[in-house]
Parts: structure tokens; sequence; C-alpha cells
DNA sequence: AATGAATGAGCCTTCATTCAT
DNA sequence: GATGAATGAAGGCTCATTCAT
């Protein structure tokens, strides 16, 4: 906000302030992530983190508004990375139905990586303020836009058949979210490949046209 | 004591002890399911339950190890509701692509009515000790053995195309627990019933070998 | 009381309810001393009491007024013993060298056999009331009479020099006592006869006078 | 990390905070010993601990680790004035009979003082963790030390006969801490140094070798 | 006389938050 | 900007006591 009103290129000063309030943030939010990660929301306290953080309690507060405020941005920050994430991966894909298999995988990538955090979106919304909530129930419909976009454009061209976008689109996140929600369960049995591969798979052959079978024949295995 | 000089299951005392403390027991348990669910187990506090569930805060102790105890308690409740009921609802269906439809919508309807307590397991399972969480893992994966056994059933009769068994099933699990989690969102555009009917399309069609369509035609339709 | 007003040969129902309340209360009682001994006063509960003495924690109610009244009552109870058993061990012994040493003895053999509830006069006296405190405080003077007394008649009769009696006679309380505050430390190197004969030994080599010392030779070895 | 910069011993910072974490520990150990003399260890509260000290309930876990660490700390802490005192008092006297006496009288000067805190080792060790217990064993023991060897010495020189070094050593203990815990008896009748000479005067007459008692006259005045 | 379910005040402890330095 | 000592409200839990049966 300050760079919006003083722009960087006219205050080194102000700038190289802001450039380490980024990483402060950053630092804060990983480490906030991390911990919460490991130990649920309520089992970090302000001075665990400090200390993960590598620094002091009072500092936290000067970037965040507490200790709510802050599982609030660590939620916005995982989701952000698949607004951020998720387009570029798809930007040159035209076929429909290989972006979205493009998109699934992008997502299903993203969890993985931010296999911490995804799981704080199902564990802790109920901690979350009202507003902050609906900032994130738009968030998470935002985010999924790619999905529904694939899938429309799928339809319009006749290579899939005609679905309840909102709802296949849904279950295609939780595909995506299950890879961390049962983590514990699948990674005894298959590779993070594997599992992309099958649930694709899957979809594909549930809302693909008949005649596009053929074309996609390499998506479709089972098994 | 009383037992020795009356049998068990004649002692009037016994037996109207034990009636109370079921009583009791239910009592608590869903005034548990009931808050936490709204406000999260770290948002509800034991004078908090005491008062909902009209008794002292003593007597949850006396009925309960702790709070932790108490929260496992509750989703155990649940997933017992599963191995009650899901079976029941199925046993008389021979035609395993029924089964497997029929089995889905009785995971529908026991979450759809625990829609409190259902979330919990994925909310607050980091709170509970490890060996609950072991309990819980134990207790999912009897649980979901109705919908592989349908599976393996269906495949084994050629009624659905050679597929990954595991995943499949955990795909409808989450599908069904969907309908908890995503509540919010889905309320508003459509009814139980849709909800069930379109996800079960979405699984036949992505299974059911060519050979089994038309004989379901009617549980095909996606929209 | 109830047994003063209605003599026990007129009625045998009173006799017998005042022979099963002697019972109980002694039950308790023992109970007590015994879980008090292990775990103090504080960490012994009502429930825990009334399930070591096989009752319910609402009879306990019935013989004591709460839990303050009842270890007030198991003091007492103790240092009723000394009252009991002191004088009779020494009604016959004449010599006030010989009536001091058999009074001491008998008092660390109470304490030994006591060495539960001896302790907790120590450990304990700050939860008692002032006024079951002053009582207890009275009860260990008089219960110590008979230790001064023996002094008071050897110095009448030129057995011991000139003490502060008061001083001699608690010093050897203490060392009664030290036998059960000690425990610990003694049981490895000597037996409780070794423990009093020495004690014994060093209470009479500090105040026999000259002239008795030869004819309680016996009693004055120090090793 | 300040140390890195300036040597620990000079720098200001550290060293300012290491003296108001010491005032605060002292006022703490203080604040305790006097309330839990008068209350007992389970008569005080940590608010009311808090409340007598001056600060808040949380400071006090800054300092100590719980309720039960702070007892361990404040026994410690008497026992840790034996150490200190007692050697000291008696760093000069060469005669084993005057080294005796004077550890003696300086043992019952740091019970006089601490008189709080002395009975606390009686009164609660039940209270602490066996690990507590046996540290606070092993510096009575310890802290024991210099009469017992003052006793040994006077042995060897031929000043005592032979005794039970550790009884005696033992007895007094038990007599100096009898000024605290009979004090409410004795402080009607006797000043401090009536006690400590009469006591003194007792155990020379009980362990006097015969040829030594001349040179010891002075103190073994029994009234 | 006896039971034990039920109560609720009060305790120890944690931790989000503040503020003087 | 940065620190960390200090605060105190609130939480989980225990247990002495009561009372309907």
């Amino acid at each position: 906000m300050a760079s919006l009103a003083h722009p960087a290129h006219e205050d080194p000063d102000e700038a190289a302030r802001a450039v380490r309030a980024e990483r402060r943030t950053r630092q804060l939010l990983d480490a906030a992530a991390r911990l919460m990660d490991r130990d649920g929301f309520h089992g970090v306290s302000m001075q665990a983190l400090a200390a993960e953080a590598s620094v002091s309690v009072g500092l936290i507060y000067r970037y965040f508004g507490g200790k709510d405020d802050l599982l609030l941005a660590v939620i916005v920050d995982v989701l952000g990375s698949f607004a951020t994430r998720v387009p570029r991966s798809v930007a040159a894909v035209e076929d429909p139905v290989d972006r979205l298999a493009a998109s699934f995988r992008a997502y299903c990538e993203v969890i993985d990586e931010h296999r911490h955090a995804a799981v704080l979106t199902y564990r802790e919304s109920r901690t979350l303020s009202a507003a902050g909530r609906d900032k994130i129930k738009d968030l998470e419909v935002q985010t999924s836009e790619p999905l529904r976009e694939a899938i429309r454009d799928g339809m319009r061209a006749g290579a899939f058949v005609p679905v309840d976008v909102d709802l296949v689109a849904h279950d295609m996140l939780l595909m995506a979210h299950g890879w961390a929600l049962k983590h514990w369960y699948f990674e005894r049995t298959q590779s993070f490949d594997d599992y992309v591969s099958k649930q694709t798979a899957l979809v594909l052959n549930a809302i693909l046209s008949p005649g596009s079978r053929e074309q996609h024949q390499d998506k479709l295995a089972l098994q």
C-alpha cells in the first residue's frame, strides 16, 4: 500500500523496506503453514511460531492483525498459488480435453507441494470469522474456474457429454484434495503420478463423448 | 454383585442403570456433535458443552475420559452408523451395479443425517491421539468395504471394466462426504436426491462396461 | 453417646448398631490412614477412600463430618494409641530410669506400627482448622506426659542430673518420630531395635547422674 | 547472540536481564515459602501466590515449571542455605568439639531464619516427584556432612566416645528442625539462644569422652 | 443404613495480546 | 523496526459434597 503512494523508484529506502517486509511476511507465512500443518491451528502458539520463524512474538503483530488473521493469510496464500500456477500451466493448451487434464494435474501439483496448508482449508475453516470464511469461499470458486471453463468449452465443442459443470468441477477439486486428505492411505500403494493419471482417466471415462474417446485413448487407462 | 444374585439380564437395577447411562451417552454425544460442528472442536468449551447438554461439567467426565476422548467417541459413533446402516440397506440387492448405487446412496444418507459429525473426521483428526487416529483409519477402511465389495463383484461379473478398486471406493466416499463438506455451496442449487443421482451417474459412466450400459440406462443421466 | 443414654444390655438392637458403627469407623479410619500415608491427605479423594474401604462415598459422610474432620479423626486416633499403649507398657516399672527407657520404647513401637499416620501430624497439620490444631497440640502434650513424669521422678531420685524436662521429653519424642520421618534413611542400616537401643543410650548418657551410670551400664552402649 | 559480540560478563543487557531474573526468582521463592508455610502447599493457589508476589499468574510459569517445580525450588533453596552458611561459620574452628557446637548453632540459625520453608521439607515431601524427593534426600545428606565430619574428627581425636555417627548427626538435625517444628511450643518458654545452648549441652553430655569434659565444662550446663 | 449419580466451585495451566524499552 | 517480559482471561479437569432412591 505504502508502495502505491510512494513509487519504489522514487524512494530507495521505501523500496528496501518493502522488500524486507515482503521477506518477513513470507518467512512468517511459511513457518505458520509448516507448524499449523503439523500441529493444527490451535496446536500452534504464537510463541512457538515466533521461535520457528526466528523472530520475536511482538513482531508477528506488526505484520498480521492477530492469530486468526494469520490463519486467513496462510489459507489465502495457498489459494493464491492456484490462481497463479494453474492458469500458467494451461495457457498454451488449446484442446479442452487436454486442458481439463492439464488443469487437474496442475491442481494436484500445487496441493502436493502445499500438502501442509491445503488441509487447513478443511480443518480450520470453522475457526475463521464469517467474513474470512466468505472470502475463502469466493477464492475457492474463483480458483476452480479453469476447470469449469475447460469443461464448458469441451461440452460446447462436443468433446464432453452434457454434465453439471459445477458438480464435475467440484468432484475434481475433491479428488485433488483427496491426495492431501488421504495421503496416509495412498502413499503406500501409489505414486503421485499414478494417482493423477488414474483420476484423470476416471473423469474422462465418465464425461468424454463417444466420438472423442478414440482421440484421447491414451488418457483412459483405469488401472 | 447384584448380578450374582440376579442374572445380569434380569436384574432390574442393573438394567435401569444401563438404560440411563445409554441415554446420557447419547445426549452427550449428540450435544457434542452439534456444538463441535458449529464451533469446531477447540471452539467448544466443556462448560458450553455441559450447558448444551443440560448437565454439569463433572458429569461429562463420568462418561468420557476427557475432551479428546469425547471427540473420538463422536467420530466413532458416526462411523458406527455406516457399519450399521449401509449393510442393512444393501442386504437384499443382488446385482452388483445396483448394489454399488444403493451403497453409495446409503452412505450419502448417513452423512446427510450426521452432517454435523461427518465433517469432524476431516477437521479434527489432527487433534486425536495417534491411537485414536489409527482406530479411525481402521474404521474408515472397514466402513468402505461394502463399496469395494460391490465394485469387485461387478468387475468379476463383467459389469464394470477393470479399475483400481481402492481408488474408486475412495472417490465415492469423498463424493459422499462432499455433500457435507460443500453443503453451503450445493444446497442452493440442488436437492440431496439430485446430488446422489448425478454422482452415481458419473461413477457408473466412468466404470460401467459397454455391455452393461443399456441395462442400467436409467441411472446414467448426468444432468 | 447413644450407648450412654441406652445401656447396651437394655437394647440389643442399639448394641448391635453401635458395634457395627464401631466397625465401620475403624474400617474407615484404617483405610484413611493407609491411603493418606501413601498419597498424602490431599492426594486421597473421598471416592478413592470409599473404594479402599469398600463403601459408598455417601456413607463416609454418615460417620464423619467431611474430609477435614476425617483427617482430624485419623490423627486423634493415633495419638489415642499413645495414651492407651504407653501407660500400659510402663505401669509396672518402678525405677524411673527403666521407666523412661520403657516409655521411649513404647512410643517408638506405636510409631513403628502407625508409621502411616504418625507422619500425618507433621505433614498435614496446616490443613486442620485452628480448633483441630489446638486439640492435637493438647493431645501431644498429654501424650508425652509419661516421659516427662519419668524424667521428673528420676531427677527427684537423683538418677538424672537436673535438666529442662520439657526439652528432653521433646527431644525424645522427636527421636521417636524420627524413626517414621527418616525411615527411608535408616531402614537400610539398622533394625528397629538397634535404633531404639542407641537412641536410649544417647539420652541416658546425656542425663544419667554419675552415681547411676554403673547401675544402668547395660543401656549405655552407643554403638 | 549478544554474548558473541560482547563477552557475557561485559554485556550490559545480558547482565541487567540476569539481575532482573534473579530478583524475580527471589521474590517468587520468598512469597511461596511464606504462603506455603502459612497454608500448606495445597492451601496455596497459584493466583494467591501471584497476588502475594505482586505479579501475574502467567509470570510464575516463566520462572518455574509449575507448582510442584516451585515447591521443589523453595526446598532446594533452603537446603542451599545450609550448604553455604554452615561451612562458612565453621571454617576457622579447629577443635572438633567446638566445631560440632558451631555447626549445630549455624544449622539452627539458618532454620530460624527460614522457619517458613524449613518445615516444608517435612510437610510436603510426599507431594514431590520421585526425582525431586531423591534430589532432596541427596541434599539433606550432603548438608549434614559438616556435622558428621566434626563427630568423626572428634572421635578420632578422642574427644568423643565411639558413636553411630549417622545417628547422632541425624538427631542433631532433628533437634535443629525441632526449633521450627515445635516453635509454637518453645517460643513461650525459652529464647533461641537457650534452645541452642541446652541442646548442645545435651549432645555433648551424651558423647563427650570423660577426658574432654573438663575442657568443655562451659558448654555442658543442661538447664 | 447405604448407594452412587450428579453438582459446581475452584484449581493449575496456557497463550493471545500488549507495551516499555 | 524489533524485542520479550508481563498480563490475565479462559479452558480443561478434579473432587468434596449432596440427595433422590
